[in-house]
DNA sequence: CGTCCTATTGATCCTGGTCAATAGGTGTGG
DNA sequence: CCACACCTATTGACCAGGATCAATAGGACG
């Protein structure tokens, strides 16, 4: 049977056609440096659920863009207990923190059926003299995982609390990719949420049903609604100030 | 009165003659790219204790080097709230967590009087294209911060074993630096241990004290000697492999 | 349809936070 | 140089949030 030219689930797979292209790399970038950037790019990546994209302490080849899917990144300790990291959702980049030791230091597995991006880093230097604003757009990417990783690294902060800032953070994680920061799925499970937020799975699961009852979420079928996302900011923030007794040096002197 | 020409103090700022650059970004470099380093490398800053050497959303000119002292990095929350989010002690870089959005997102509070040398990022780029390992390097740099403060967001793990974790980290830390890795001085208070830490200042003595009773270490006077490394970095291990059940599916498939 | 894994709910226990009181340190001014 | 004030560290008593244990229900998959 024959086939067009260029399908158009070929055309996809251009970064000009992508509908993350407004995240990735190729923002700002004109046409003809985007197809210099496609050259580099290997966009035909599909990984199954379950299956690892990349192991821990395997070589680092190039960093990776979620195109569709979801993946855990596993970080596996000395004594055989997992740790999950961070999840990776259409349009995070990941992998680039191999780049000092040459090895991933950890797993990223699929949390089901998932598309990437796999973007060549050596070529991407080479590439970055011919366009300065991608050396930019490589530094920007380090910093901003630097600083995010650093916040993220916040203790104290209860359960709920911790769940909340979790469920505000795919929220704006949606918002960004154009769809709702009301509602979105969770592509993991609650095993899976509690690994990565230090809780037990019955306080993800009590948590839940306590959110709900109180009308501030709703939950169905790994789909989360946010209901009164005022309410939810505001008991994420740590003891409400604390201003029961405002010690005179609370400020930098 | 008729100084030498070149002083030792003066001669020591000098990054040729600085006592840490092996830890820096002259490793490795030719006598004659670190006199370039030089001239874009500021060493003469010191910071008094207690004072700033730049605060949350001032404007990013640069990153920095710690000399001599140590500083803590806070972050504070809309609500008032301080948070530590690192130490920096001397060999650390710091402040390239500014450069997406061109503002430091947090404050450097110096813990004791204090040295450290900035370094103007946008020269450092331009000298890269000068000095090609130069490039690699600060990709390497960031690569590490971004790894580092992943893992350093672990969370579960109890109270002691925080503390021994950032114990080890000092440790280490020291030992990078040619020093003993089994004494060191903790230029910080307890406050801001716990703080760091997510603990009450209560917690943090009491486990001092747990651990010291077990000679485990010693501490007197802010100087922290471990007796035992063996069995801190033991008690680090979360669970101790938690081998009582060994479920068949501890593997990524 | 049966097996196995995940989610939910209840009961109990323990780590670590909070409150409180005291001792030790540091710095300032008389 | 000492005294006082204030801040930090230590120790004890108590309490609560969340972990653990246990039992059951719901889903996924062969």
């Amino acid at each position: 049977m024959s086939v067009p030219p260029l399908s158009l689930q070929q055309l996809k797979l251009k970064c000009q056609h992508c509908s993350l292209k407004s995240l990735c790399i190729p923002v700002g970038l004109p046409a003809a440096d985007i197809r210099l950037l496609e050259k580099i790019v290997n966009s035909q990546i599909t990984i199954h659920k379950g299956k690892a994209l990349f192991s821990q302490d395997q070589a680092f080849q190039g960093f990776y863009t979620v195109r569709s899917g979801a993946f855990k990144y596993v970080y596996q300790t000395p004594t055989s207990q997992d740790q999950i990291l961070a999840f990776y959702l259409p349009g995070d980049f990941f992998g680039l923190d191999a780049l000092h030791t040459e090895k991933h230091p950890a797993t990223a597995i699929a949390l089901q059926e998932s598309s990437v991006c796999q973007v060549d880093f050596d070529q991407l230097l080479k590439l970055s003299h011919q366009i300065p604003s991608l050396q930019r757009f490589i530094l920007n990417l380090m910093s901003e995982q630097t600083c995010e990783s650093l916040t993220m690294a916040l203790p104290n902060q209860t359960a709920e609390q911790r769940m909340i800032g979790f469920l505000l953070q795919l929220s704006e994680h949606s918002e960004r990719r154009g769809y709702s920061s009301k509602q979105f799925s969770l592509p993991m499970q609650n095993k899976e949420i509690a690994n990565h937020l230090g809780l037990a799975v019955e306080t993800v699961s009590r948590t839940f049903t306590d959110l709900a009852q109180h009308n501030l979420i709703d939950i169905s079928q790994k789909t989360v609604t946010l209901l009164d996302l005022e309410t939810l900011r505001a008991r994420t923030r740590l003891n409400q100030a604390s201003s029961k007794k405002a010690p005179p040096n609370n400020r930098f002197s």
